[in-house]
RNA sequence: UGCCCGGUGGUGUAAUGGUAACACUAGUGAUUUUGGUUCACUCAUUCAUGGUUCGAGUCCAUGCCGGGUAGCCA
């Protein structure tokens, strides 16, 4: 990958220049410009997931960190996968994570593994075992446990820790050469047991664990543990500053040990706080539980916060981007309401979406004056957010449908919408009147309206514009409209925090059973040649995209992105309709 | 109860010793052939107490509160 492979769409690349306000990081940044260790370099990030599950709204902050700043300083940003743990590593993941990168709209200047750097890591190792720095430890992990002390007392010094240099040499290549069950051994650094910081409390370097690595298969029967592949993985690639979440804040001694003690180039580490959102589970242990226990499709399932999810739920990168500087960048933890991520979006639809009448639950309607067999195509517009997105036509018939809660039997004062004797206008066409309600004699449910029109209020003619009436409401042609599955979904979990559940319960107790409604909708002729991936606004409803996976031609199937905001369901809430 | 890191409106971020700003939310009003959009207005003496200073959200001290940390995970 060349840095000149950039997309199209890469944000801000308009201009290269920073914004007035520079967060924390931006700021240590201007401060290392003029350091030594900077001359001869650019600003150089990373990305490092480790390719043991899908990326996720979370990870979506780091990217934009990380490909942000290397854009703001004309720097560089390398995607690197930290696979140093092969029993939990799979292909499937690596390339589900690239595919998220660059859907968001980034383009890595260098793709590295930190397997790539196994050899080096074990010369490396070999160094410091011949600077006397590490060894070869026999303790299994739970004397190792015990020796390590607690977060108030001192460790006490592993009994193999003075073995010779030779016998360390000799034990390591042993290790490697596959001569040790799995969790026979551990190399170790020789720090300090006494630490006030556990991690340096003789941390393990190496651990024995036959398994098949992704990428080097069968090569290795020891892997490197975090700490010892990272800082060195940086190093090696030049990176001037390792942006990490605050959990390895306490690691940073260490980062900072090995490099110094290798003599190697010295990143600096700078560490944020992660992103938490309300009313939803960022663990990849939770992520991959709801997988897993088929509690919902798959990790791409719409009401998933993966990449994946929101991206076939309908989300733009654009919107995600904005989001992310939205959001900012801090040390603090903290949890951004969802409502935020759906502004986003909305924000976002707003200019780009093509609007689109559709009846989620339909009422049928009949214009008893309205001739039999006409069809009258009124203009519609495409998006008046977009003049140039142009009209189309929606055609008018005697039958229609509209949505049911657009009518009301006894409406209270600031219902604007149909009820007995009441006017409405139909979006595009003409202003109807509440003539006779029909209803199912057993029931006493609503099942028609029979409604006249005014033929002189006609959308787009003089006199017909000029007549004025409160309420105006979308509406579907019975006879020509399509009918389309769409997909509702609500968020996934009732608690604004999922984690807090009573006692003995779990996250998953607080499912939100109606986080998916499946329905038929009635929608304009027009939807019914919609692509995959397309997305488009049902007027006065929300936006909604054309599901990717379950979509046929000539069948589309629709997700809802996000309803539209709605101020009348707040005047109900609030008791204000009088 | 060691070590590390934090505490600024309902939420999230600014203010780098000199008038607490911006965004979102919420509320009110205006515009509107989407109860959408847009626009206007309203909403804080910065965890507490001392100290330094002409002046402190910012510096210092103490306290309180929150988070991370004892994997051969990352």
């Amino acid at each position: 990958m060349s840095s000149t492979d950039k997309t199209p769409s890469t944000p801000s690349s308009s201009s290269e220049s920073l914004p007035e306000r520079l967060n924390f990081i931006e700021q240590e940044i201007e401060k290392d410009l003029a350091l030594p260790r900077m001359s001869g370099r650019v600003v150089t990030t990373r990305f490092p997931p480790e390719p043991n599950g899908y990326l996720h709204i979370g990870h979506a902050k780091s990217i934009c960190l990380n490909f942000g700043l290397a854009q703001s300083y004309s720097g560089r940003c390398n995607l690197r996968f930290d696979d140093t743990n092969p029993s939990k590593e799979e292909q499937e993941y690596v390339d589900s994570i690239q595919e998220d990168v660059r859907w968001l709209g980034f383009e890595w200047d260098e793709l590295h593994y930190a397997s790539d750097y196994f050899d080096q890591l074990f010369d490396w190792a070999v160094q410091l075992i011949e600077a006397g720095k590490a060894f070869v430890c026999d303790l299994n992990a739970e004397q190792m446990r015990e020796y390590r002390g607690t977060l108030t007392a001192p460790g006490k010094e592993s009994p193999y820790r003075n073995r010779s240099v030779e016998e360390n040499l000799k034990l390591f290549q042993a290790m490697r050469a596959g001569e040790f069950e799995n969790g026979a051994c551990t190399l170790r650094a020789k720090i300090d047991m006494a630490a006030a910081n556990v991690n340096l409390r003789d941390p393990v370097l190496y651990r024995v664990l036959r398994a098949h690595h992704h990428r080097t298969g069968d090569k290795w029967c020891i892997y490197p543990m975090y700490d010892w592949a990272h800082g060195q993985s940086d190093s090696i690639e030049g990176i001037t500053h390792s942006i990490c979440t605050l959990e390895f804040e306490d690691h940073r001694p260490l980062y900072d040990w090995f490099c110094e003690n290798l003599k190697i180039y010295h990143p600096r580490q700078i560490e944020f706080a992660r992103l938490n959102l309300s009313y939803t589970v960022m663990s990849k242990r939770k992520l991959l539980q709801l997988v897993q226990d088929k509690h919902v499709s798959g990790w791409d399932d719409p009401r998933m916060p993966t990449i994946s999810g929101l991206r076939r739920r309908g989300y733009t990168p654009e919107s995600l981007r904005n989001f992310c500087e939205r959001i900012g960048v801090a040390k603090f933890y903290s949890t951004i309401d969802v409502t935020v991520l759906e502004n986003s979006v909305r924000e976002h639809l707003n200019a780009i979406a093509p609007r689109v009448m559709a009846v989620l639950h339909p009422l049928k309607v009949v214009l008893t004056n309205y001739p039999e067999g006409q069809v009258e195509m009124l203009d519609a517009i495409n998006n008046p957010e977009d003049p140039a997105a142009g009209t189309r036509q929606v055609p008018l018939t005697r039958e229609l449908v509209i949505e049911r809660d657009d009518f009301m039997e006894d409406a209270p004062k600031k219902f604007f919408r149909l009820k007995p004797g009441g006017e409405v206008r139909l979006r595009y066409g003409y202003v109807i009147k509440c003539e006779q309600v029909i209803k199912d004699p057993a029931t006493g449910e609503v099942t028609e309206l029979h409604c006249s029109y005014d033929p002189a209020t006609r959308s787009g003619s003089e006199e017909g514009e000029q007549r004025k009436v409160k309420g105006v409401i979308h509406w579907v042609s019975a006879t020509h409209g399509i009918e389309v599955p769409v997909r509702l979904y609500d968020r996934l979990f009732l608690n604004e925090n999922p984690e807090d559940a009573p006692a003995g319960k779990t996250f998953l107790d607080n499912m939100n059973p109606d986080s998916l409604q499946v329905l038929t909708a009635k929608v304009e002729p027009s939807l019914e040649t919609a692509a995959g991936g397309e997305r488009v606004q049902f007027e006065r409803n929300g936006y909604f995209c054309v599901d990717t996976v379950d979509s046929q031609p000539g069948k589309p199937v629709f997700n809802r992105i996000v309803p539209l905001r709605d101020s009348w369901s707040k005047i109900q809430s609030q008791g204000k309709t009088n």
